[in-house]
RNA sequence: GCGGUAGUGGUGAAGUGGUUAACACAUCGGUUUGUGGUACCGACACGCGUGGGUUCGAUUCCCACCUACCGCCCCA
């Protein structure tokens, strides 16, 4: 094929024998958000790019470098959506959620593709699908803790079980603030001893140094001030509370006290959900990240203290360890018609009849396969096996 | 965005600066067959990612670009 035509980069067919996967998690997952009572919203894959810029931060990876920007023929700056999170607010604002008719939270959720145009690779796509959910409108450590226990049992249900909890707090805005400033006085003390990575991350997002694998980085990362130490009592007791209500739901978590998002949305609770599975080289590898975020309905002009949390998980990472329980792609019956060295007028009758015959065998309710070409009938019987079909019909 | 590896038919691939680009699988056709997934025969790349360059001549050498994959960055 011409590359003019050939698939723009970063962006893949799922194919029809992919496909039952994908179903299956989609289906499990919408199965789950019911039992909890979410709702499906949809939102446009494309937003103003404030939308994004705004919410995420302006230093946050996602907007410096991965935005799928561009402006349309008017002019407007506009980007694809790099995740799900900052389109579901900006609607539920818009459309006035908030209101006192609306019962709170307001729980919905959403699959579809996400855009960030990063460099490709196996585990990486310029377009992406995700799944997930946001609880908005009120504040509470158990709808976290239910979140999680949300996103397990979506998990589950489609035969993961080695799955791990990561969670810690940023505590709130003041909290956060504060510590970015002491990170920042300490890491400039040793400036020239960072890795270079880090120190871009000093400018751009000093709470990332503390996840860097540099050897160095990690040394001074040790004896680093930690984040607990400038939480406030409040984010301090909300945290607490959110461990006991997992502890209330046998959901076994890990506090990880380096684990920051890349996102500048998010406030207090932050979380990843981790699974192990061959095909991650054995490791734990985090299938679904998620937190809460306090002040983003205001940012997009709703009211003040309207809190809010979710979660997403990538379906490419997640179905690369899903099996497909759709092992019947046998079909009921097969029709082969001989009409190979026949006129037309004989052939055209053979293939009518063998329509007619189809359309009651499918009536019954069977899944039912013709042959329309003129080629052999051994050649046909050998298809109708591939098929595994279950019944031979022939037509001579 | 940086570093690296690779790019030959539907698939897996061999190969060479120069008349017909191996082989296998798949597909299609034919013959055969103790039961129409056997055996045999035949067909199937005017082309070796794209565009330039070197050369008498390039799929094979050089450059650029594209794409895929790996590592980094980051993340789903």
């Amino acid at each position: 094929m011409d590359d003019k035509f050939k698939k723009v980069r970063g962006m893949s067919d799922i194919l029809p024998d992919e496909t039952s996967i994908w179903q299956r998690i989609e289906d499990t997952a919408r199965d789950v958000f019911s039992r909890y009572d979410f709702h499906e919203m949809r939102t446009p894959l494309v937003e103003k790019t404030p939308v994004f810029t705004r919410t995420s931060g302006d230093s946050s990876d996602i907007v410096t470098k991965q935005m799928y920007s561009f402006q349309d023929k008017s002019g407007r700056d506009i980007s694809l959506r790099p995740e799900g999170t900052a389109g579901v607010v900006r609607s539920f604002v818009e459309n006035k959620l908030f209101g006192p008719e609306h019962p709170k939270p307001v729980k919905v959720y959403y699959m579809g593709a996400m855009f960030r145009y990063e460099r490709p690779g196996a585990t990486h796509n310029r377009e992406f699908h995700q799944i997930g959910c946001e609880s908005i409108g009120a504040t509470s450590p158990q709808i976290d803790a239910e979140t999680i226990a949300l996103a397990l049992d979506i998990f589950k249900g489609v035969d993961i079980n080695d799955l791990k909890v990561e969670i810690n707090t940023l505590g709130d805005e003041a909290s956060r603030k504060r510590y970015h400033d002491v990170l920042v006085d300490y890491f400039s003390q040793y400036e020239d001893q960072l890795s270079d990575d880090s120190k871009r991350r000093l400018q751009q997002n000093p709470l990332r140094i503390l996840d860097s694998k540099d050897k160095g980085d990690q040394k001074l990362v040790a004896d680093a001030p930690k984040l607990e130490d400038s939480l406030t009592d409040e984010s301090k007791q909300y945290f607490t509370d959110v461990l006991s209500a997992l502890d209330a739901l046998d959901i076994p978590y890990a506090v990880d006290d380096r684990l920051v998002r890349g996102l500048d949305y998010y406030t207090d609770t932050v979380f990843e959900i981790m699974a192990k599975d061959p095909s991650f080289g054995d490791d734990y590898t985090t299938i679904c990240a998620g937190g809460r975020y306090n002040h983003m309905v205001e940012e997009f002009g709703g009211p003040e203290n309207t809190g809010g949390v979710g979660f997403a998980f990538g379906e490419e990472r997640l179905a690369t360890i899903v099996n497909s329980n759709d092992d019947s792609n046998a079909i009921d019956y097969f029709i082969a018609t001989d009409v190979k060295n026949k006129d037309s007028k004989a052939k055209n009758q053979i293939l009518d009849e063998a329509l007619k015959k189809a359309e009651e065998l499918r009536n019954d309710g069977n899944s039912v396969e013709v042959n329309f070409q003129s080629r052999s009938m051994k050649s046909q019987i050998k298809e109708a096996k591939k098929l595994n079909s279950k019944n031979i019909i022939r037509l001579e």
